[in-house]
DNA sequence: ATCCGGACTA
DNA sequence: TAGTCAGGAT
């Protein structure tokens, strides 16, 4: 059996992380709409459109989409052409459609509360792991760390992880993502995690002269070496 | 593995 | 122009 070194981060490693990564967030927490809410429904919205969409571009639609929707019943009970009318700018117009079956399916079987186990947040259409778990963690307060791009591309470049296939790296990724959350108030370490991601760790210029992490982070040191 | 998609950046 | 975006479904 082939061993792999990179995907077990220790202790000690972990805890610096947190700590440099936590005071970060404190100073550079971003602030969008849906971050002043704990409402389930409005944060299922935001975590829809946020799917493969840059938040500054969603922002001003999802207050937009609230302005006109404001509850579930009106979203249910709305023109399917008008609502993807309001997400054109976005892009991915299905997303349309899977919100207005989330509606229907929250009224008809969770007497229109957005559930809160994540089994049944995963039987809504267009919810995945990644939406199931940032609603969790957002709106109820759940500790559920959360995978996305931003997150991979910390852990994979601070932590040196790599699978080589998609399904290891992936089942790696989301076990070290689930290991280096905090016990306490993860949804906000979530927060943190995408700001640092969006921010700092760029996936194209990443900003390592300004980063609080360069100093043991595997990939910036593998790039000195070269 | 592929597709969906408009918008934004270097 | 190419790369990327708070992914999910098929």
């Amino acid at each position: 059996m082939k061993t792999q070194p990179k995907s077990h981060p220790s202790p000690a490693q972990i805890k610096w992380f947190r700590q440099r990564l936590s005071l970060w967030g404190v100073a550079n927490r971003r602030d969008y709409p849906w971050r002043k809410t704990t409402d389930a429904y409005h944060l299922l919205v935001a975590e829809s459109l946020l799917q493969r969409t840059d938040a500054n571009t969603v922002a001003p639609i999802y207050e937009l989409f609230l302005e006109h929707y404001p509850t579930i019943s009106d979203l249910a009970a709305a023109n399917r052409e008008d609502v993807a009318k309001i997400l054109t700018p976005l892009g991915l117009l299905f997303r349309a459609e899977r919100l207005q079956q989330c509606a229907e399916i929250i009224i008809s079987r969770y007497d229109g509360n957005v559930p809160k186990n994540q089994k049944q947040l995963l039987g809504l259409p267009g919810i995945g792991d990644y939406t199931a778990r940032a609603i969790g963690s957002q709106a109820f307060n759940q500790p559920l760390a959360v995978l996305d791009a931003n997150v991979a591309r910390i852990l994979e470049r601070f932590f040196g992880l790599q699978g080589e296939r998609v399904k290891s790296r992936c089942k790696i990724l989301w076990g070290a993502a689930d290991l280096i959350a905090p016990k306490k108030d993860v949804g906000t370490w979530n927060l943190a995690l995408l700001d640092f991601g969006a921010l700092t760790c760029k996936a194209q210029n990443p900003d390592c002269n300004h980063c609080p992490l360069t100093s043991k982070c595997q990939w910036n040191t593998d790039r000195l070496i070269l």
